[in-house]
DNA sequence: GCCCATACACTTGCATGCAAGAACTCCCTA
DNA sequence: TAGGGAGTTCTTGCATGCAAGTGTATGGGC
């Protein structure tokens, strides 16, 4: 266990350059530990995706194009969508709705606040209600795919709220607005309109996108960000196929 | 490796009973491979979802209800439908067009067919179908999140075809309805019609799970579906809560 | 007779040693 | 000088031995 987690914390701190290979003998002294726990940690990080196997065995780590992080962001969108549908036609209890209500409204005490003990707050009230959403869906399937998504660096529900952390005049509004996603959300679900809920999901993810786009414009906003090294930034002037 | 094909092929002809502990010496010897690889394989199936970890370390082969698989079956519906919108929305090219289309015109040929050498060969076709719809789309995260799915034994587009093997009266029906789903996704993602391209998708995978539940009623044919063994069956007289 | 404590056995997790395979380099030959 | 072959080294994959933790069973004490 010590292995996975020094060594995701490693990747995701940029410690490995995307695409070389990451031989096991050296890893060991680096992580002190011994190769068959190694192993499996390195297993287990490709089935998170953060690296992917090589031809002749061994690992490297993943790069991702900005299109790679677009398209898992709109994938959360479409299936906390189906989370919010399944939790409309699956008779959600009042308790659930009450749940998801207080968490919004704690979030919409911290929408004003700039101070960094209120972003730390907003992030973690942020994950509960996106947790709680997909937990209505009484989906185990729904679940898992979503927690193979996830677990990506970039594309939880709160990986592009590293803005408001550096309080750029963009990232306001986008709370705001995200609240009100919230608001609008729960309003669906409670009035059974699973078409309205399905929709107001992807377009919240849609949010987090805009977010990304704004961090991509400024670089130095993005280094903030877990796993900002694994991102293949296009070189100036040389644009990224969409 | 190995010891990966050979334990999953174990589970799921339904030599382990669900829920109970699986103890790595007593494999170790069924399998004829030492624990390090065992180990291996056995968070290896984890991942793809046949094992679930148990509390003080080990693992128990993973019991599905049947609403599990109703909703692994959607979420592929879900999934393929999102593939097909970004084929619209990413200008696929006439060539994946015309491959997805002679792909069809293989299907077509072998539905009014009853021999099991036309029935394998259905098989091959539309998973070669769906394979390059997935592809078409262009995007690895979908392809990844797709893959976890479909890593389930009942959740692949070709799953419930065990029912045209068994000659049951309904499947025929099923096949010819399963075509015309197949020209109407072409057309429709030729025309750039995303949104009924994506509505064809999902209703598609419906198609799957009628044919899951006629599967369902005729137990004597479930039997054949590989996995069938972890399918909490309810008792009769015992409904089970969808 | 019942409950608690201790000891034993069984389980998983880790480390190390070994073998097989591939790639790279160096040398020899054409 | 260039190409091929052989040797060496580095790599991963597998097996086994060992230790630590947990659960259970048995015995002793109250």
């Amino acid at each position: 266990m010590r292995a996975l987690l020094r060594l995701r914390e490693q990747i995701l701190s940029g410690e490995f350059a995307p695409g070389e290979r990451m031989s096991e003998l050296p890893l060991v002294e680096r992580l002190g530990v011994s190769r068959t726990p190694l192993r499996l940690a390195l297993a287990e990080l490709e089935h998170e995706g953060l690296l992917r196997g090589l031809v002749g065995g061994g690992y490297a780590v993943r790069e991702f194009t900005q299109a790679d992080i677009r398209d898992a962001i709109e994938l959360r969108g479409v299936l906390e969508g189906t989370a919010a549908r399944f939790a409309v036609e699956r008779r959600v209890t009042r308790r659930d709705l009450r749940a998801l209500g207080t968490i919004n409204d704690g979030i919409e005490e911290l929408v004003h606040r700039a101070d960094y003990d209120s972003f730390e707050r907003y992030v973690d009230l942020n994950e509960r209600f996106h947790a709680r959403l997909v937990k209505i869906a009484r989906s185990p399937m729904l679940e898992r795919a979503l927690a193979g998504l996830v677990s990506l660096p970039f594309a939880g529900p709160s990986a592009a709220f590293v803005l408001s952390e550096a309080e750029l005049p963009e990232s306001r509004e986008i709370l705001v607005i995200a609240h009100r996603h919230h608001v609008g959300l729960i309003e669906s679900i409670e009035r059974r309109e699973g078409a309205r809920a399905e929709s107001l999901a992807r377009e919240h993810a849609h949010l987090a996108l805009t977010n990304l786009e704004i961090a991509l414009r400024h670089r130095d906003v993005l280094k903030r960000m877990p796993g900002a090294s694994l991102i293949a930034l296009p070189r100036d002037g040389e644009p990224q196929h969409a």
